[in-house]
DNA sequence: GTCTATAGGGGGATAGAC
DNA sequence: GTCTATCCCCCTATAGAC
């Protein structure tokens, strides 16, 4: 790993930091003193911070999306999709590691938001495609509008994780996830999947 | 007005802050030059910035836990209060003026995160003591938990606001929200209200 | 209780040697 | 491509006169 050299010694303490501390809490000095790289490799690779935060944005929105792309496995039954994806274990305290973004100023930077919204619009897709296919297999009940239901399940992760952390207590978003999958089995027709 | 005085100058000048940058993006200096205060009014009434931002923070708790008391009148059919939260009028791209705080740094400190925490404590209470009355009118399916339900609701609103900033279109939470309109439908009863 | 003046430290960025 | 040294400005806070 000798060469794997400053620059993605600097892309990956900006990734650790942009979760943990989110984009204007993060100031280049911290970035240097966490990646060990010199004043000058930051400015020689990238033009400035909001650079450097999109680059970082888009290495985890790449992350984040495989990982998201093999939750929602074609062979699983569309449901069951929807069911790991709600169910995928989180840590509520930390916030997303995309959307966690949303309030910063830079979020008017249309380059900085580009790829928090591709990640969320990844998994909205998701959702929807998984909820028209289980509807076309007559899973679920007449008048669910898959697209509404999409954007509500991916609200309610979003959402819970803002009131995990307002309350500092990881129970709440589970409660609110909970009640995703409430609204998902209140839409399933009687015999499928769960 | 003229004894309104530096204090509530102060304090006016940072709960407008607030909500427009957040906490760490605005500095005691912004409060001073959007307030017209001196620099030693700031700290002769309030020990620092967190504190300043913590009086701030409960005084807009206190207007919007009001203007919440005011939506879930229990004048109102239960499920009519709920449509009620659900549907009012907000600016998706400003935030919540409360949670819109949970992804600074500042939200482990206690005293800032109560008076967030105790706004959404106050509308998830009114959610589900408003269900559990639909329930005892019979308005609810059975397996429906008004705690669950209520839970998922108040993130839906809260996600909204997340999807709406990171797309930068407003018409996301618009969308998130009439998924929550639609889980509300999906467990009421044929009949009732509408 | 309010003000102006000022301090010490860190913010983001640049210069220029190696 | 990497480094050290340095710059200017704003951040939060304090001093002390009125």
């Amino acid at each position: 790993m000798s060469k794997a050299s400053a620059r993605s010694a600097i892309l990956d303490a900006t990734k650790r930091l942009l979760w943990e501390r989110g984009f204007e809490a993060t100031s280049p000095r911290d970035v240097l003193d966490a990646s060990g790289a010199g004043q000058g490799s930051l400015y020689h690779h990238f033009p400035g911070k909001l650079a450097l935060g999109v680059a970082a944005l888009e290495e985890i929105a790449a992350e984040e999306v495989a990982a998201m792309d093999a939750i929602f496995d074609p062979a699983l039954p569309p449901l069951k999709r929807v069911r790991a994806y709600l169910e995928r274990k989180r840590d509520p305290l930390k916030g997303c590691r995309l959307a966690r973004m949303a309030n910063e100023a830079a979020i008017e930077q249309p380059e900085f938001r580009r790829p928090i919204a591709a990640y969320l619009e990844r998994i909205e897709t998701h959702l929807r495609t998984s909820l028209e296919e289980a509807g076309a297999g007559g899973e679920l009940k007449a008048g669910a509008d898959p697209a509404v239901l999409a954007a509500a399940l991916l609200a309610i992760v979003e959402g819970g994780f803002v009131l995990a952390r307002a309350h500092w207590d990881g129970e709440r978003m589970v409660r609110a996830v909970d009640g995703g999958l409430a609204l998902l089995d209140g839409f399933t027709a009687a015999e499928t999947s769960r």
